[in-house]
DNA sequence: GCTAGAAATTGATCTCGATCAAATCTTCGA
DNA sequence: TCGAAGATTTGATCGAGATCAATTTCTAGC
């Protein structure tokens, strides 16, 4: 990826050819020394799928800008239940201001990079930059909504439901001016059907199950198990309960 | 209720004795002056059960802070069903910044006493302090923690570990110092059934038949429906699965 | 391409919570 | 205090999704 012609990156080359970043996120809120000065401590970070953001050597007590890849947020329960609780995907902000730890944990559900910074540097920036305040702000109004958004999917959906509000949230991440009346949309999923289980409350099974009902219906198709078509996203609407 | 011996209250006269609010929260990060221009917008408010607190005359197109009582925030499916996706107490802060309208709304679950600003003069006031935005900011991301608990409980929680869960939650906003090993904790529950359904994600006879099972187990006592007695809150803790 | 191990699907059965129904309790105005 | 309406509890039954089990499909390494 490419994105020397983008405003923020044009404004900010120092940080920009360090991270590849589109920045419309939390860095974008910074002014050129800002960020220049950000740059020289912060890394960019290859991630397989699988690893642990948080608890180890990865992004230890520090914050980090998403390049490219999914991060699943994930509580437990002490029996080993889990809850997917949250996704992020590049360009957002990772980690929790104010905060010694987090109640959640991070991991990467797809190979991830992600451009990440030391805890204290960006409080600092925190404390002299408003702009950078209101950009965190924003973006933890945004999460809270979809947070939100995801309690009514988990309190009172039914399985079938559930898969299809699933399928619209990646197939609007993957083409946020998905319309009701668009045409057909092709994406491959970042989730493993146990990950989608931890995300929608159910099994496995149940997953695989509404997803075959779903194809049956001819309302998508579902290819080697990551690829899916949806062949009709205002019927696929229909089935998610909104 | 009088906290003039309180020591924000004893800062900032004219508005506290207007909305007699303890002020923990957001009007907490405003200068003196600040607060006096506040205050001559500001209006004190009754709520009576069941009111809704936007869409009607309430509190349209402005922000809040909850002097008294519960405010549950609500989201429905297009069928009716609903789920409670977070509760607000005194002293919160209510309303979404930056954003047309909320996508859930709001509604009065006891009787509340509010004091309300208009919309204008506080998202002026954001944009002279920073103070007030990082209020903001730090009650967005408890929301979010609080919100993505919830997550984990309608997720993976069975029906009696989620009522064992709500009650907990309730105790701990009663007594906020509550401890495992703490002594009996009463309290009234400021929810009716329905209610409490709506924010476990279950069904009326369901959360019944769970109270019911924790009182025949002699870990809470039930009188007139709404006033509970945790004869053991470490017991209740091992029923809410964490 | 071939093969082993992992991931996903499909099938059979069971269980928890929903649903429908009835009884009891609580509240509140007359 | 009485009585009616609403709220809550209790009972009986049902069904969606979990669980356990067996295939099938996919993936990665050779």
């Amino acid at each position: 990826m490419n994105h020397r012609q983008d405003v923020h990156t044009s404004e900010v080359p120092v940080l920009c050819v360090a991270c590849e970043a589109r920045l419309r996120g939390v860095c974008g809120a910074l002014d050129a020394d800002q960020l220049m000065a950000l740059s020289k401590t912060s890394t960019k970070k290859r991630l397989e799928t699988g690893a642990e953001l948080v608890g180890d050597a990865e992004i230890i007590d520090g914050y980090a800008n998403i390049l490219s890849g999914v991060v699943k947020l994930i509580k437990g329960l002490p029996d080993g239940r889990e809850q997917i609780v949250g996704l992020q995907f590049a360009p957002d902000f990772l980690g929790r201001p104010f905060q010694a730890e987090s109640a959640v944990s991070a991991q990467a559900a797809t190979n991830v990079v992600l451009c990440s910074f030391p805890k204290r540097t960006l409080e600092a920036l925190i404390k002299q930059s408003p702009q950078l305040e209101h950009s965190l702000l924003k973006q933890a109004l945004r999460e809270l909504d979809e947070a939100r958004d995801w309690m009514l999917t988990l309190g009172r959906k039914n399985a079938l439901e559930r898969v299809a509000s699933y399928l619209l949230l990646i197939a609007n991440y993957i083409d946020p001016a998905l319309q009701p009346q668009s045409e057909v949309i092709a994406f491959d999923l970042p989730m493993s059907r146990l990950e989608i289980a931890d995300f929608l409350g159910l099994t496995i099974e149940t997953v695989s199950r509404q997803l075959t009902k779903l194809r049956v219906d001819g309302v998508i198709q579902v290819r080697q198990s990551r690829h899916i078509v949806v062949n009709n996203p205002a019927r696929l609407k229909t089935f998610s309960g909104c």
